[in-house]
DNA sequence: AATTCGGGGAG
DNA sequence: CTCCCAGAATT
Protein backbone atom coordinates (compact mmCIF):
# COMPACT_ATOMS: atom_id res chain seq x y z
CA UNK A 1 0.00 0.00 0.00
CA UNK A 2 1.47 3.47 -1.01
CA UNK A 3 -1.12 5.38 1.37
CA UNK A 4 -0.02 3.96 4.93
CA UNK A 5 0.95 5.92 7.83
CA UNK A 6 -1.47 5.79 10.14
CA UNK A 7 -3.01 3.03 12.65
CA UNK A 8 -5.55 1.39 11.71
CA UNK A 9 -7.70 1.18 14.79
CA UNK A 10 -10.90 -0.38 13.43
CA UNK A 11 -12.27 -2.35 16.38
CA UNK A 12 -10.42 -5.28 17.76
CA UNK A 13 -8.19 -7.43 15.59
CA UNK A 14 -9.94 -10.10 14.10
CA UNK A 15 -8.65 -13.77 13.66
CA UNK A 16 -6.94 -14.75 10.70
CA UNK A 17 -9.94 -16.42 9.67
CA UNK A 18 -11.99 -13.52 9.94
CA UNK A 19 -9.47 -11.41 7.84
CA UNK A 20 -9.73 -13.85 5.41
CA UNK A 21 -13.23 -13.98 5.10
CA UNK A 22 -13.55 -10.43 5.21
CA UNK A 23 -10.90 -10.24 2.16
CA UNK A 24 -12.86 -12.35 0.02
CA UNK A 25 -15.69 -10.16 0.75
CA UNK A 26 -14.47 -7.52 -0.09
CA UNK A 27 -13.12 -8.67 -3.37
CA UNK A 28 -16.04 -9.71 -4.03
CA UNK A 29 -17.86 -6.51 -3.82
CA UNK A 30 -15.83 -4.69 -5.85
CA UNK A 31 -16.38 -7.35 -8.64
CA UNK A 32 -19.76 -6.76 -8.15
CA UNK A 33 -19.49 -2.76 -8.13
CA UNK A 34 -17.21 -2.93 -11.30
CA UNK A 35 -20.14 -5.16 -12.63
CA UNK A 36 -22.32 -2.32 -11.56
CA UNK A 37 -20.47 0.48 -13.22
CA UNK A 38 -20.06 -1.40 -16.42
CA UNK A 39 -23.64 -1.13 -17.05
CA UNK A 40 -24.52 1.60 -15.05
CA UNK A 41 -21.90 4.30 -15.11
CA UNK A 42 -22.78 7.82 -15.86
CA UNK A 43 -21.64 9.22 -19.15
CA UNK A 44 -19.48 12.18 -18.61
CA UNK A 45 -17.11 14.87 -20.08
CA UNK A 46 -14.00 13.95 -18.34
CA UNK A 47 -14.98 10.07 -18.33
CA UNK A 48 -13.53 7.33 -20.49
CA UNK A 49 -16.24 4.91 -20.63
CA UNK A 50 -15.33 1.25 -19.80
CA UNK A 51 -16.41 0.27 -23.68
CA UNK A 52 -13.49 3.19 -25.06
CA UNK A 53 -11.45 1.67 -22.56
CA UNK A 54 -11.68 -1.48 -23.82
CA UNK A 55 -10.89 0.40 -27.20
CA UNK A 56 -7.32 1.38 -26.02
CA UNK A 57 -8.79 4.94 -24.79
CA UNK A 58 -6.80 6.75 -21.78
CA UNK A 59 -7.67 9.41 -19.56
CA UNK A 60 -5.91 12.05 -20.07
CA UNK A 61 -4.18 13.61 -16.88
CA UNK A 62 -4.60 17.15 -17.64
CA UNK A 63 -8.10 16.31 -18.09
CA UNK A 64 -8.78 14.21 -14.78
CA UNK A 65 -6.99 16.89 -13.03
CA UNK A 66 -8.99 19.91 -14.47
CA UNK A 67 -11.98 18.12 -13.58
CA UNK A 68 -10.98 16.95 -10.48
CA UNK A 69 -10.08 20.64 -9.03
CA UNK A 70 -13.10 21.62 -10.59
CA UNK A 71 -15.22 19.13 -8.75
CA UNK A 72 -13.69 19.77 -5.32
CA UNK A 73 -16.76 20.32 -3.41
CA UNK A 74 -19.28 21.55 -6.47
CA UNK A 75 -21.43 19.34 -8.32
CA UNK A 76 -21.10 17.47 -11.92
CA UNK A 77 -23.66 20.06 -13.50
CA UNK A 78 -22.18 22.99 -12.43
CA UNK A 79 -18.52 21.70 -13.51
CA UNK A 80 -19.53 20.77 -16.59
CA UNK A 81 -19.50 24.31 -18.96
CA UNK A 82 -16.50 25.20 -17.08
CA UNK A 83 -14.48 22.00 -18.14
CA UNK A 84 -15.40 22.62 -21.24
CA UNK A 85 -14.80 26.36 -21.21
CA UNK A 86 -11.16 25.76 -19.66
CA UNK A 87 -10.40 23.16 -22.55
CA UNK A 88 -11.37 25.40 -25.03
CA UNK A 89 -9.23 28.47 -23.56
CA UNK A 90 -6.26 25.93 -22.56
CA UNK A 91 -6.33 22.60 -24.71
CA UNK A 92 -3.29 21.62 -22.46
CA UNK A 93 -1.80 21.85 -19.78
CA UNK A 94 1.91 24.19 -20.88
CA UNK A 95 -1.47 26.32 -22.07
CA UNK A 96 -2.76 27.20 -19.13
CA UNK A 97 0.63 27.52 -17.59
CA UNK A 98 1.60 30.13 -19.64
CA UNK A 99 -1.80 32.13 -19.42
CA UNK A 100 -2.62 34.69 -17.83
CA UNK A 101 -3.65 34.46 -14.36
CA UNK A 102 -6.07 37.33 -14.61
CA UNK A 103 -7.58 35.19 -17.71
CA UNK A 104 -7.70 32.29 -15.45
CA UNK A 105 -9.61 34.21 -12.48
CA UNK A 106 -12.35 35.75 -15.17
CA UNK A 107 -12.91 31.96 -16.49
CA UNK A 108 -13.09 31.03 -13.16
CA UNK A 109 -15.86 33.70 -11.64
CA UNK A 110 -18.96 32.28 -10.83
CA UNK A 111 -17.83 29.04 -10.03
CA UNK A 112 -16.41 29.57 -5.95
CA UNK A 113 -13.98 28.50 -3.88
CA UNK A 114 -10.87 30.84 -5.63
CA UNK A 115 -8.15 29.93 -4.54
CA UNK A 116 -8.63 26.59 -6.21
CA UNK A 117 -7.99 28.79 -9.57
CA UNK A 118 -5.12 30.03 -7.89
CA UNK A 119 -3.62 27.22 -7.00
CA UNK A 120 -4.90 25.44 -10.58
CA UNK A 121 -2.77 28.29 -12.35
CA UNK A 122 0.14 27.36 -9.77
CA UNK A 123 0.01 23.52 -10.00
CA UNK A 124 0.21 23.74 -14.10
CA UNK A 125 3.20 26.08 -13.77
CA UNK A 126 4.96 23.47 -11.73
CA UNK A 127 4.38 20.82 -13.71
CA UNK A 128 5.76 22.62 -17.41
CA UNK A 129 8.25 24.63 -15.60
CA UNK A 130 9.45 21.26 -12.71
CA UNK A 131 8.12 18.01 -14.51
CA UNK A 132 8.38 18.40 -18.30
CA UNK A 133 5.09 19.53 -19.42
CA UNK A 134 3.84 15.58 -17.97
CA UNK A 135 2.18 14.76 -14.80
CA UNK A 136 3.61 12.93 -12.19
CA UNK A 137 2.21 9.57 -12.31
CA UNK A 138 2.07 8.74 -8.77
CA UNK A 139 0.18 9.97 -5.35
CA UNK A 140 3.02 11.36 -3.88
CA UNK A 141 4.20 13.65 -7.07
CA UNK A 142 1.26 14.42 -7.50
CA UNK A 143 0.31 15.62 -3.86
CA UNK A 144 3.19 18.02 -3.91
CA UNK A 145 1.74 20.03 -6.30
CA UNK A 146 -0.79 23.05 -5.34
CA UNK A 147 -4.20 22.23 -4.77
CA UNK A 148 -3.95 18.37 -4.98
CA UNK A 149 -4.43 17.33 -1.57
CA UNK A 150 -5.69 13.26 -0.59
CA UNK A 151 -8.38 12.70 -2.34
CA UNK A 152 -7.50 14.46 -6.07
CA UNK A 153 -4.20 12.66 -5.52
CA UNK A 154 -5.75 9.10 -5.32
CA UNK A 155 -8.40 10.23 -8.16
CA UNK A 156 -5.44 11.05 -10.06
CA UNK A 157 -3.16 8.59 -9.57
CA UNK A 158 -5.85 5.85 -10.05
CA UNK A 159 -8.20 7.24 -12.86
CA UNK A 160 -5.71 8.54 -15.39
CA UNK A 161 -2.56 6.62 -14.21
CA UNK A 162 -4.23 2.85 -13.20
CA UNK A 163 -2.93 2.67 -9.89
CA UNK A 164 -4.24 1.20 -6.75
CA UNK A 165 -5.08 4.62 -5.00
CA UNK A 166 -7.39 4.61 -2.33
CA UNK A 167 -9.85 7.35 -3.56
CA UNK A 168 -12.26 8.50 -0.39
CA UNK A 169 -14.05 11.70 -1.06
CA UNK A 170 -17.93 12.66 0.08
CA UNK A 171 -19.79 10.12 -1.78
CA UNK A 172 -17.47 6.95 -0.99
CA UNK A 173 -17.36 7.89 2.93
CA UNK A 174 -21.17 7.82 2.56
CA UNK A 175 -20.98 4.28 0.86
CA UNK A 176 -18.34 3.24 3.10
CA UNK A 177 -19.92 4.56 6.72
CA UNK A 178 -22.90 2.45 5.81
CA UNK A 179 -21.70 -0.63 4.33
CA UNK A 180 -19.39 -1.19 7.72
CA UNK A 181 -22.33 1.31 9.79
CA UNK A 182 -19.26 3.05 11.08
CA UNK A 183 -19.93 4.73 14.30
CA UNK A 184 -16.95 7.24 14.20
CA UNK A 185 -18.11 10.89 13.29
CA UNK A 186 -17.08 12.31 10.36
CA UNK A 187 -14.28 13.67 10.18
CA UNK A 188 -12.64 11.70 12.66
CA UNK A 189 -13.67 8.43 10.63
CA UNK A 190 -11.63 9.18 7.86
CA UNK A 191 -8.79 6.68 8.39
CA UNK A 192 -10.90 4.15 9.28
CA UNK A 193 -12.54 4.73 6.00
CA UNK A 194 -9.56 5.32 3.68
CA UNK A 195 -7.77 1.78 4.84
CA UNK A 196 -11.20 0.33 4.36
CA UNK A 197 -11.70 1.29 1.12
CA UNK A 198 -7.61 0.61 0.45
CA UNK A 199 -8.76 -3.07 1.47
CA UNK A 200 -11.76 -3.17 -1.22
CA UNK A 201 -9.90 -1.57 -4.16
CA UNK A 202 -8.88 -4.19 -6.64
CA UNK A 203 -5.51 -4.31 -8.62
CA UNK A 204 -7.55 -4.02 -11.57
CA UNK A 205 -9.41 -1.75 -13.01
CA UNK A 206 -8.68 0.78 -9.78
CA UNK A 207 -9.68 4.00 -11.76
CA UNK A 208 -13.02 2.10 -12.56
CA UNK A 209 -13.67 1.02 -9.17
CA UNK A 210 -12.98 4.76 -8.10
CA UNK A 211 -15.51 6.17 -10.03
CA UNK A 212 -17.76 3.46 -9.76
CA UNK A 213 -17.93 3.37 -5.72
CA UNK A 214 -18.39 8.01 -6.48
CA UNK A 215 -21.32 7.15 -9.37
CA UNK A 216 -23.10 4.59 -6.90
CA UNK A 217 -22.89 7.36 -3.98
CA UNK A 218 -24.09 9.73 -6.32
CA UNK A 219 -27.13 7.61 -7.94
CA UNK A 220 -28.19 5.22 -5.52
CA UNK A 221 -26.26 5.19 -2.13
CA UNK A 222 -27.83 8.97 -1.91
CA UNK A 223 -28.03 11.21 1.64
CA UNK A 224 -32.03 10.94 1.61
CA UNK A 225 -33.82 7.94 0.80
CA UNK A 226 -31.15 5.37 -0.79
CA UNK A 227 -32.54 2.76 -3.52
CA UNK A 228 -31.54 -0.18 -1.82
CA UNK A 229 -32.83 -2.55 -3.70
CA UNK A 230 -31.00 -1.51 -6.08
CA UNK A 231 -27.51 -1.41 -4.75
CA UNK A 232 -24.81 -4.55 -5.86
CA UNK A 233 -23.31 -4.34 -2.63
CA UNK A 234 -27.13 -4.52 -0.63
CA UNK A 235 -26.10 -7.95 0.86
CA UNK A 236 -23.34 -6.57 2.76
CA UNK A 237 -24.61 -3.72 3.59
CA UNK A 238 -24.28 -3.66 7.44
CA UNK A 239 -26.39 -0.26 7.90
CA UNK A 240 -28.56 -1.87 5.55
CA UNK A 241 -28.78 -5.26 7.98
CA UNK A 242 -28.72 -3.49 11.41
CA UNK A 243 -29.65 -0.08 11.36
CA UNK A 244 -31.11 3.04 9.07
CA UNK A 245 -28.39 3.80 6.00
CA UNK A 246 -30.06 7.44 6.23
CA UNK A 247 -28.73 7.73 9.11
CA UNK A 248 -24.98 7.38 7.78
CA UNK A 249 -22.61 8.80 7.84
CA UNK A 250 -22.30 9.96 11.48
CA UNK A 251 -21.34 13.75 11.51
CA UNK A 252 -19.91 16.25 14.27
CA UNK A 253 -22.89 18.87 14.59
CA UNK A 254 -22.59 22.50 12.51
CA UNK A 255 -22.46 25.20 13.91
CA UNK A 256 -25.14 28.13 13.19
CA UNK A 257 -23.91 31.31 10.44
CA UNK A 258 -23.60 34.45 11.63
CA UNK A 259 -24.93 37.50 9.77
CA UNK A 260 -22.47 40.39 8.49
CA UNK A 261 -23.42 43.64 6.99
CA UNK A 262 -22.22 46.20 4.64
CA UNK A 263 -22.69 48.71 1.71
CA UNK A 264 -21.18 48.60 -1.57
CA UNK A 265 -21.07 51.36 -4.06
CA UNK A 266 -21.92 51.34 -8.38
CA UNK A 267 -21.18 53.80 -9.94
CA UNK A 268 -22.25 54.67 -13.75
CA UNK A 269 -19.87 56.76 -16.20
CA UNK A 270 -21.40 59.44 -18.49
CA UNK A 271 -21.16 56.34 -21.34
CA UNK A 272 -22.47 53.62 -18.53
CA UNK A 273 -19.49 52.34 -17.54
CA UNK A 274 -18.97 50.85 -13.56
CA UNK A 275 -16.46 51.59 -11.59
CA UNK A 276 -14.73 48.33 -10.30
CA UNK A 277 -11.81 47.62 -8.42
CA UNK A 278 -9.55 44.41 -7.86
CA UNK A 279 -9.51 42.38 -4.00
CA UNK A 280 -6.80 41.58 -2.12
CA UNK A 281 -4.84 37.86 -3.14
CA UNK A 282 -5.55 36.06 -0.32
CA UNK A 283 -8.71 35.51 2.34
CA UNK A 284 -12.51 35.45 0.83
CA UNK A 285 -13.08 36.17 -3.02
CA UNK A 286 -9.07 36.64 -3.03
CA UNK A 287 -8.03 38.32 -6.31
CA UNK A 288 -11.29 38.59 -7.51
CA UNK A 289 -13.13 41.88 -8.88
CA UNK A 290 -15.32 43.76 -6.90
CA UNK A 291 -17.38 47.75 -6.69
CA UNK A 292 -16.00 49.61 -3.87
CA UNK A 293 -17.92 48.99 -0.37
CA UNK A 294 -17.77 48.83 3.45
CA UNK A 295 -16.03 46.02 5.19
CA UNK A 296 -18.48 43.32 6.63
CA UNK A 297 -18.77 43.44 9.80
CA UNK A 298 -21.01 42.33 12.22
CA UNK A 299 -23.17 45.40 13.06
CA UNK A 300 -23.49 48.54 10.75
CA UNK A 301 -20.71 51.37 11.02
CA UNK A 302 -22.32 54.71 9.56
CA UNK A 303 -18.78 56.02 9.69
CA UNK A 304 -17.18 53.25 7.69
CA UNK A 305 -20.27 53.63 4.65
CA UNK A 306 -18.67 57.15 4.61
CA UNK A 307 -15.86 56.10 4.44
CA UNK A 308 -15.87 53.34 1.76
CA UNK A 309 -17.18 55.95 -0.96
CA UNK A 310 -14.41 55.45 -3.51
CA UNK A 311 -15.14 59.11 -4.25
CA UNK A 312 -17.67 61.93 -3.63
CA UNK A 313 -21.25 61.29 -5.32
CA UNK A 314 -24.56 61.83 -5.23
CA UNK A 315 -25.23 58.23 -3.57
CA UNK A 316 -28.49 57.02 -3.42
CA UNK A 317 -29.76 53.94 -1.71
CA UNK A 318 -31.39 51.04 -3.90
CA UNK A 319 -32.13 48.20 -1.86
CA UNK A 320 -30.03 45.83 -0.77
CA UNK A 321 -29.15 41.94 -1.62
CA UNK A 322 -28.33 38.88 0.43
CA UNK A 323 -25.93 36.16 -0.42
CA UNK A 324 -24.40 33.17 1.42
CA UNK A 325 -21.46 32.34 2.01
CA UNK A 326 -19.93 29.37 3.39
CA UNK A 327 -19.76 30.55 7.16
CA UNK A 328 -22.05 33.78 7.50
CA UNK A 329 -24.57 35.34 5.78
CA UNK A 330 -24.21 38.44 3.97
CA UNK A 331 -27.04 41.39 3.81
CA UNK A 332 -25.34 44.47 1.41
CA UNK A 333 -27.00 47.85 1.20
CA UNK A 334 -26.77 48.79 -2.26
CA UNK A 335 -26.39 52.60 -3.49
CA UNK A 336 -26.18 54.00 -7.07
CA UNK A 337 -24.44 57.11 -8.66
CA UNK A 338 -24.79 58.50 -11.78
CA UNK A 339 -21.88 60.48 -12.91
CA UNK A 340 -20.78 63.00 -14.88
CA UNK A 341 -16.99 62.54 -15.28
CA UNK A 342 -15.05 59.61 -14.59
CA UNK A 343 -13.02 60.01 -11.29
CA UNK A 344 -9.16 58.45 -11.86
CA UNK A 345 -8.16 59.08 -8.89
CA UNK A 346 -8.32 55.69 -6.55
CA UNK A 347 -6.89 52.11 -7.74
CA UNK A 348 -9.55 51.20 -9.56
CA UNK A 349 -11.25 51.13 -13.34
CA UNK A 350 -14.09 52.08 -15.02
CA UNK A 351 -15.12 48.84 -16.92
CA UNK A 352 -17.41 49.12 -20.42
CA UNK A 353 -20.77 48.00 -19.39
CA UNK A 354 -21.18 46.01 -22.46
CA UNK A 355 -17.79 43.72 -21.01
CA UNK A 356 -18.82 43.43 -17.52
CA UNK A 357 -19.93 39.64 -18.10
CA UNK A 358 -16.51 38.63 -18.94
CA UNK A 359 -14.81 40.14 -15.71
CA UNK A 360 -13.99 38.02 -12.85
CA UNK A 361 -16.73 38.91 -10.86
CA UNK A 362 -17.87 36.53 -7.95
CA UNK A 363 -21.74 36.49 -8.03
CA UNK A 364 -22.36 38.65 -4.79
CA UNK A 365 -20.50 41.10 -6.69
CA UNK A 366 -23.14 40.48 -10.32
CA UNK A 367 -25.74 40.57 -7.51
CA UNK A 368 -24.57 44.17 -6.26
CA UNK A 369 -24.38 45.83 -9.80
CA UNK A 370 -27.59 43.98 -11.18
CA UNK A 371 -29.37 45.72 -7.91
CA UNK A 372 -28.03 48.75 -8.92
CA UNK A 373 -28.62 48.36 -12.47
CA UNK A 374 -30.93 45.85 -13.23
CA UNK A 375 -30.09 45.49 -16.82
CA UNK A 376 -26.49 44.86 -16.35
CA UNK A 377 -26.37 41.34 -17.29
CA UNK A 378 -29.05 41.20 -19.29
CA UNK A 379 -28.69 39.66 -22.98
CA UNK A 380 -27.58 41.96 -25.83
CA UNK A 381 -25.78 44.28 -23.37
CA UNK A 382 -22.66 42.44 -24.42
C1' DA B 1 -8.47 19.41 15.49
C1' DA B 2 -10.84 23.68 13.79
C1' DT B 3 -11.46 27.13 10.69
C1' DT B 4 -11.59 29.30 6.29
C1' DC B 5 -12.62 29.22 1.92
C1' DG B 6 -18.69 29.76 -3.02
C1' DG B 7 -22.28 28.65 -5.16
C1' DG B 8 -26.11 26.13 -6.42
C1' DG B 9 -29.35 22.21 -6.77
C1' DA B 10 -32.19 18.63 -4.49
C1' DG B 11 -35.80 17.57 -1.30
C1' DC C 1 -35.83 26.00 4.95
C1' DT C 2 -31.57 22.20 5.37
C1' DC C 3 -28.20 19.47 3.42
C1' DC C 4 -24.23 18.67 0.76
C1' DC C 5 -21.55 18.38 -3.24
C1' DA C 6 -15.51 13.74 -6.73
C1' DG C 7 -11.80 19.01 -0.50
C1' DA C 8 -7.47 21.83 0.29
C1' DA C 9 -4.85 25.03 2.88
C1' DT C 10 -4.08 27.31 6.93
C1' DT C 11 -3.95 27.98 11.83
Amino acid sequence: MKDGGYSFKYRAQPTSRQMMQHTDNAADAARRLLSWYDRHHRDLPWRISPPMARDGVVADPYHIWLSEVMLQQTTVQAVKPYFHKFLTLWPKVTDLASADTEEVMKAWAGLGYYARARNLKKCAEAVARDHGGVFPDTEEGLKALPGIGDYTAAAVSAIAFNRQSAVLDGNVERVISRLYAIETPLPSAKPEMRALVARMTPADRPGDFAQGMMDLGATICTPKRPACALCPLNADCLALKMADPETFPRKAAKKDKPLRVGAAFVASGPDGAVYLRKRAETGLLGGMTEVPGTAWTSRIDGDNTIEAQPFAAAWEPCGTITHVFTHFELRLSVYRANVAIRDKSGNGWWEPLASLEAQALPTVMKKAIAQAIPHAFKAGTN
